[in-house]
DNA sequence: CCCTTCACCTGACAAATTGTCAATATGCAT
DNA sequence: ATGCATATTGACAATTTGTCAGGTGAAGGG
C-alpha cells in the first residue's frame, strides 16, 4: 500500500507551508493541475450528492462528470465516503459565513435563535437540495469513528459556544449546561426544519414556533 | 404474536398476490416454513447489523448466520434497506412496549418526558447497542421517499399523540404546535441521547437536563 | 531545443457484491 | 403414494470498487 501518496490528498495543506519565503505563488505553481482536479471532482461529487443523493452517486459517476478518470477520484479521496465529507464540511463554511452574518444583527437570545433559522433559509433558497444532501447524520454511514467532525457535530459547537457567551451575559440562566444544550437545539432544528419543508409549513409560523421552544428551553424556569 | 402475523401479511401482500391468490387466510397454515426463514433471517440481520452497522453487513452474510440460502433472502426483503426498516420496526414495538409501561406511572408532563428517557435507557441496558443501529435516519439511505415510516417518523408521531393530550387538558399552552413540537421533541432528545452516551454524561444528570429542557419548550412563556 | 524528472493522471483489471432464476426440495391435500 | 403450490437454493450475470503499471505533461538543467 502506498501510504504516501494515497495521504497525499488530504495533506495537501501539510505540504504547502514547506515552500515558504520564495513566493506567495509557489503553492499555486507546483499543484494547480492537482487543484484543478480536485475542484472538478468536489463540484461533480456536489451535484451528484444533491440531485441523487449518497446512495445513488457511485465515484464513477463523479470522475465521469468531473472529466477526469476513474482512478484520478480515489488519489483525491479514500472512498466515497471521504468524498461526501469533505462536501459536506464545505457547505458548513459556507453556511457559516451566511450565519455569521445574520448573527451580526441579532441582540438578545431570540433574535440569535431567529437569525439562525433565517439563514438556514437564505442559505437553502440559494442553495436548493445542499443542506438536506450535507446535514446527514454520518452515523449511518460507517461503522468507525470516522475522526472527521460530521456537520451535524459542527453546529452543535458553534451552538455551544453561543450558549456559553449568553450564559456569560445572564440572558440565560447559569445552570444551562451548554454543551447539552448546543446538542439538543441542533438536533431540534434539523428535525424541526426538516419537518417544516416536508409538511410545506410556512415559513414565518415555522421560525417563530421554533424560536419560541427553543427560547423556552433555554430560559426554563 | 399479532405483530408477526401482521408484518407477514403486509410483506405477502406485497409479494405473493401477483396470480390469482386464492384463500386469502391461507397465510397461517401455509407458511409455517417460511415464518421460520423470516424469523432466522430477522435475527441474524439484528445481530449484524448491531454489531457491525448498516454498512458493513452485506446480504450474504446475514442469509450466511441465519443458516438460509443466499436467495432466500431475497424472497423475504426487496434489499437491505427494506431488511433494515423491518429490524427498525421490531425494535420500535419492543421500545414502545417499555414506553407504554413507564408511562403508566408518569402524572405530569414532567414525569411523562422524564419516565420516556428513562424507558430508553431501560431498553438500552437490556439491548445494547441496538436503538443506536434502529435509531437512523434513513433519509441517507436512499434518495426516493421510502414511504415507509422510520424510526424517527414514528416516534415523532407518538410524542405528537401526548402533546395533544397534555394540551386538552391544559397541561400546555393551546397555542403549541403538536405535530411540530413532536419533531422538536424527537430531534433533541436522540441527539441529546446520543451526546449523552458519547460523553459518558452522567445518567440521572442528563434526564434532568433534558427534562427541563424541554419542559421548558413546552410551557414556553 | 531536447532530455530528465517528478508529480499526476489514466483506464484496464481483479476482487467483491448484488440481485435473478431455473432447478430442486418440502409439505399438505387428496 | 401422488400431485401441486409454495419455498428454497446456489450458480450466474451484471455491476461496482479500489489498485496499479504505464502514460502524460510541465518545470528545469544542459
Amino acid at each position: 500500500m502506498s501510504d504516501t501518496t494515497t495521504k497525499e490528498a488530504v495533506s495537501d495543506a501539510a505540504r504547502a507551508p514547506a515552500e515558504k519565503a520564495g513566493s506567495g505563488d509557489a503553492t499555486n505553481g507546483l499543484s494547480r493541475r492537482r487543484l484543478e482536479s480536485r475542484r472538478k471532482l468536489i463540484a461533480a461529487a456536489r451535484q451528484l450528492f444533491v440531485e441523487r443523493g449518497y446512495h445513488a452517486t457511485r465515484p464513477q459517476d463523479i470522475s465521469k462528470l468531473a472529466g477526469v478518470g476513474h482512478g484520478t477520484f480515489y488519489l483525491h479521496f479514500t472512498d466515497k465516503l471521504d468524498c461526501f465529507l469533505t462536501f459536506a464540511d464545505e457547505v458548513c463554511d459556507e453556511l457559516e459565513v451566511v450565519l455569521q452574518d445574520h448573527l451580526g444583527r441579532a441582540r438578545t437570545v431570540e433574535e440569535s435563535v431567529k437569525e439562525t433559522l433565517y439563514a438556514i433559509y437564505e442559505y437553502s433558497d440559494a442553495n436548493p437540495g445542499v443542506l438536506a444532501a450535507a446535514m446527514t447524520n454520518t452515523a449511518m454511514l460507517s461503522v468507525e469513528e470516522t475522526k472527521r467532525r460530521s456537520p451535524m457535530e459542527r453546529w452543535a459547537a458553534q451552538w455551544t459556544e453561543m450558549v456559553l457567551q449568553w450564559r456569560a451575559e445572564k440572558d440565560i440562566p447559569s445552570d444551562v449546561d451548554p454543551l447539552l444544550s448546543g446538542h439538543l437545539i441542533v438536533g431540534a432544528i434539523s428535525q424541526g426544519m426538516a419537518y417544516g419543508y416536508l409538511y410545506q409549513v410556512d415559513r414565518d409560523k415555522l421560525i417563530n414556533d421554533i424560536a419560541q421552544a427553543l427560547f423556552g428551553a433555554l430560559t426554563r424556569q
